[in-house]
DNA sequence: ATTAAAACCTAGTAATCTACTAGGATATAT
DNA sequence: ATATATCCTAGTAGATTACTAGGTTTTAAT
C-alpha cells in the first residue's frame, strides 16, 4: 500500500488553499513557503489536480489556485487518487490474481483493509479539517509565525502587521 | 505508510502455519513452494518473527518452524509489526515534528487513520483467518491444486494420495 | 560416522520508486 | 516591457524492495 508524502503532500496543500484562499487565487509560491513544500514538486501535483478539476487555475501575476468546489464537497480520498496514489493494501491492485494467476491465500483481507482506508478518508471533507481543532491551532501557530518572521524581517513586515 | 510484499508475505506464511502446522514444525520450503514466496526471503522474515517470538525453530532434517501461541492469540498487526516495523501513515513516524521540527498542517489526520487501520489489524487474528469462507476455500483450491501436481509427478504422488 | 535436511547468517544487487531539480515555454496583470 | 505566475518535460540522487548468493551450523536418519 503507498501512503508517502505525494499524498499527504497534496492533501496539505489543498488544506493550505481551503485556509487561505477565501479572497482570492493562491500561488504555489505561497504554499511553498508556508508548507515547506518544493515549489516544482507541487506544480507537478498541482497538474494532476487541476486534471481531475479539483482546483482551478489562474494564470499571470496576482494568479494562483483556487478549489473548484466548497469545501463541503471536497474529500480527502478524491485528493489522494487525484494524484495517483493508489491507497489499495493488495498486492494485485484488487485483481484477486496475487497468487500466480489465482487468489492467495490474504487477498480478502486486503481488500477488506483497503475498503476500511477508503471509507474513512471518504467520509472527511476539507470543511471538516478546518473547523477540526488540531487544524485550528496548526493554523494559528502558523500564521504567527509567518508573522514573526516578516517582523524581523525589512520594512515590509510593518505594513503586514497593519493590515 | 508501508504495507508491501514483505507484510502481506510474512502474513500469508504465518497463515500457512496455521494451516498445515498441527502435525507438526512446517519447513519454509514447503511454504515457500505452497504460497510461492522466495526461500531465502521467507527466511529472512521468519528471523524477524522469531526474535519478536511469534514462531519457534526446530533445526534438522524433519525441523522448521512452529507458532508459539495459539491461532486465537496471533494477530495480523503483531506480524506486520514484526517485519515491517509499523504501519504508519504519518510522515514522521507519529513524532509530529512534520513539519520543519513542528506539527504538519495533516498531521492528526495522519495519526487517526495509523489508528484506525491498527485497530482493524489488531482485531483479526490467526484463528478468524483460518475459520473465515474466503481462506477456507483458497486453502481447499491450493490442497486439491497440490494434490494434482503429486498425482502428474512420480510414483511418489501415490504415497500421498493414500495417506 | 556420514549424509542430508533443515535453520541460520551476511552481503550484495537489480529494479523500482520517490521526491526533487533543471530549464525552459506560455499567459497575463501592471 | 516586465515581472509573476502557471504549465510542461526530462533527468536524477537516494532510498527501498524483493530477492540472490554463498555460506555455517544443527540434528535426524542411515
Amino acid at each position: 500500500m503507498r501512503l508517502t508524502t505525494k499524498g499527504r503532500y497534496a492533501v496539505t496543500a489543498m488544506l493550505d488553499l481551503a485556509l487561505y484562499g477565501e479572497q482570492g487565487p493562491i500561488s504555489l509560491a505561497d504554499v511553498s513557503s508556508r508548507q515547506d513544500i518544493s515549489l516544482s514538486y507541487l506544480e507537478q501535483l498541482f497538474a494532476k489536480l487541476r486534471r481531475k478539476d479539483l482546483v482551478q487555475s489562474v494564470r499571470g501575476p496576482g494568479g494562483g489556485y483556487r478549489l473548484t468546489k466548497p469545501l463541503e464537497e471536497i474529500y480527502v480520498a478524491e485528493i489522494i487518487d487525484a494524484v495517483d496514489e493508489r491507497v489499495d493494501a493488495t498486492g494485485c491492485a484488487g485483481n484477486a490474481d496475487c497468487h500466480g494467476g489465482t487468489t492467495c491465500l490474504t487477498h480478502h483481507l486486503w481488500a477488506d483493509l483497503s475498503d476500511k482506508i477508503h471509507h474513512f478518508l471518504s467520509d472527511i471533507s476539507l470543511a471538516s479539517l478546518v473547523q477540526s481543532n488540531n487544524v485550528q491551532s496548526i493554523s494559528a501557530r502558523q500564521r504567527q509565525a509567518e508573522l514573526e518572521a516578516s517582523f524581523a524581517g525589512d520594512k515590509i513586515s510593518l505594513r503586514a502587521l497593519e493590515s
